[in-house]
DNA sequence: GATGAATGAGCATTCATTCAT
DNA sequence: CATGAATGAATGCTCATTCAT
């Protein structure tokens, strides 16, 4: 048991220093020899745990958008009403997005550049259903305007992404408040 | 007169493949060579027009947004009410993201990732002044939520890239009433 | 004894997986953990049996190339006739090249590259004494050519050689008959 | 002319290069930066003439095979009878085959390994016709013995790759008079 | 201005070999 | 005996940039 954590630490070490590398420099210019120096590992070693450089940020991606997803609905239930359980999604995405701050960045880098192969990226989108699920019962209820999901998607999801930046490059932190009035926004985009 | 338009002509023609190749295969993985084949010029003409790879993919990045901006305040004055500057912006913006797809691509790739030197990044966004300016007004008319310009410009122009996203990849394109619904729903986030 | 055959055999396993890899990938194309895979142990186990690939690979040689001698001189006695014995070492001979294939492909890699050491190489030349007895023999009775044995071994024996590879790209299967002229041709090319 | 000669310089200097190179090391032993100090450029010049190193041994093949059998048939008409047409035929390859010790040792290393993929050894193979067409008119006469060309080619030809050996490691240089009587061998191998 | 030949620096990946278990 | 995780050293190849013409 000792040797498997010991093993699971390279993979996790080495997905850590990938993570930090690829965030402040991009993919191509995070050489394999930096990644294993960080990770405390020699460079032949990342290729016991991963097939190759793309293998390795592949991975990364789909294990962290796993982690946002289940993020994304801890807590939720489909008991919940509309608006309540769009407020519990929201306000955990936006928790999980204000906080894991090299994460959601490296997410967000990922999704927009050509970065990740497109087969990876829709693997990585299977995640969101309940969310869908919650949306087509918010429209049938006439509480939900009737757009499409991904216009429901830009104007109360997305949006979090763009406030991560100001969060990273410390211009503004959102206060608690803040927060709130925020997801009014949100709300008031897509609600009737 | 003809002459330093056909040189004009080679700087262009570079941008234009740069814009091309960095759209589809990102900034790394578009070789100086590739752009000057596809420009039609040899390597070392680029380094006649721009000081080196940084700099050529800096002033294509300015450039865009130049044209960006530019498009986006056409027709605007200030004289209009507050809905009806917003409303003409945010088309100007949505029009522009929603046709010209390559360079939309382009600033969504480059604001996203360490490609743009955060300097750069930084001169690329004076142009919006005139719609902070709308948007304080609209605050202190009491038009307008009272949020940081962050959260307005989070929520109501920002969703537009990832509604470009889908046209790009042929996911959904917005027919005319869709956009108008769009829009209605980026005037609620934000209206009092 | 049981136990030392089963040690043996894991020996043999590397020379049978040596073999065939080398002959279908060369030598530098063979990488040990292949080899192990293929025999069937883990890489580390090799150096258990043999100092490293290149003594390996001469371990091959040798033991492949006595095979060889083996089967070259089976039946014959000096008492035979020059022509006789002849005969019965080209028919012994041609025979071995003809249906191991593998060993004699091996072999013919081996004698036409850098792959073995000349040492080596020198040291499996021993055993073709016999043959080159024989010859002296011929010649002295004034029934073969007054040639230098690399002359009289260049005319007899190597075409073999390059018959085997006509076998073994399915170009041309030697029939009974064809082989006689062949040893003809063989034996007309030194005989007086 | 004299900047095209330049370039054409470096190209062959990079073909000898390699040409000693692989016969002294094989294929595998020789890096590409070893070729390239050999020749006298940077190793990123070897690019600039061939596509990669399989790429350039390829070629270094196919001029090498096209030299030898332009030598070959220097002096060869279809008017010669047999056996004269055979005769020059036969020392012009033996004079090559003892001269060229390089070009020969390389050729030999190429056909014995599998260096050279399958496809490019058939194309070097289709010089040879006129001594084919040859054999086929000794066949028709009478002259030759009805052996199939391969069977013709290796108790002829192929021989000589082996004395070549005994020349390159100057165990035995054959003198005038042993070419004759090695020619002769030869002829009796497939004369009637 | 324009070129293309040339290159130095860098990088992903492979592999023979070792060593703790 | 046997192993498999780990690695240092090497190698083929790319590419931004320069420079003589």
């Amino acid at each position: 048991m000792i040797k498997k954590e010991k093993i699971s630490d390279k993979r996790t070490a080495l997905l850590n220093a990938t993570l930090t590398l690829v965030n402040n420099h991009g993919f191509h210019n995070t050489p394999m020899s930096k990644i294993a120096k960080l990770a405390g590992v020699a460079p032949a070693t990342i290729y016991l745990y991963f097939e190759n450089k793309q293998d390795l940020v592949n991975k990364l991606y789909l294990e962290v958008k796993e982690d946002f997803s289940n993020c994304a609905f801890e807590g939720y239930s489909e008991d919940l009403s509309v608006k309540k359980g769009f407020e519990l999604i929201w306000f955990n995405i936006a928790n999980y997005k204000l906080s894991q701050i090299k994460e959601t960045n490296f997410l967000t880098q990922c999704d927009n550049s050509p970065m990740i192969e497109e087969e990876i990226r829709v693997e990585g989108l299977k995640h969101l259903q309940p969310l869908l699920n919650l949306w087509q019962r918010g429209k049938n209820e006439g509480i939900i305007k009737p757009l499409t999901d991904y216009v429901l998607y830009a104007f109360t999801i997305y949006p979090l992404s763009f406030l991560l930046g100001m969060q990273e490059r410390d211009i503004h932190t959102l206060s608690e408040t803040e927060k709130q009035e925020t997801f009014k926004a949100a709300w008031d985009a897509i609600r009737m």
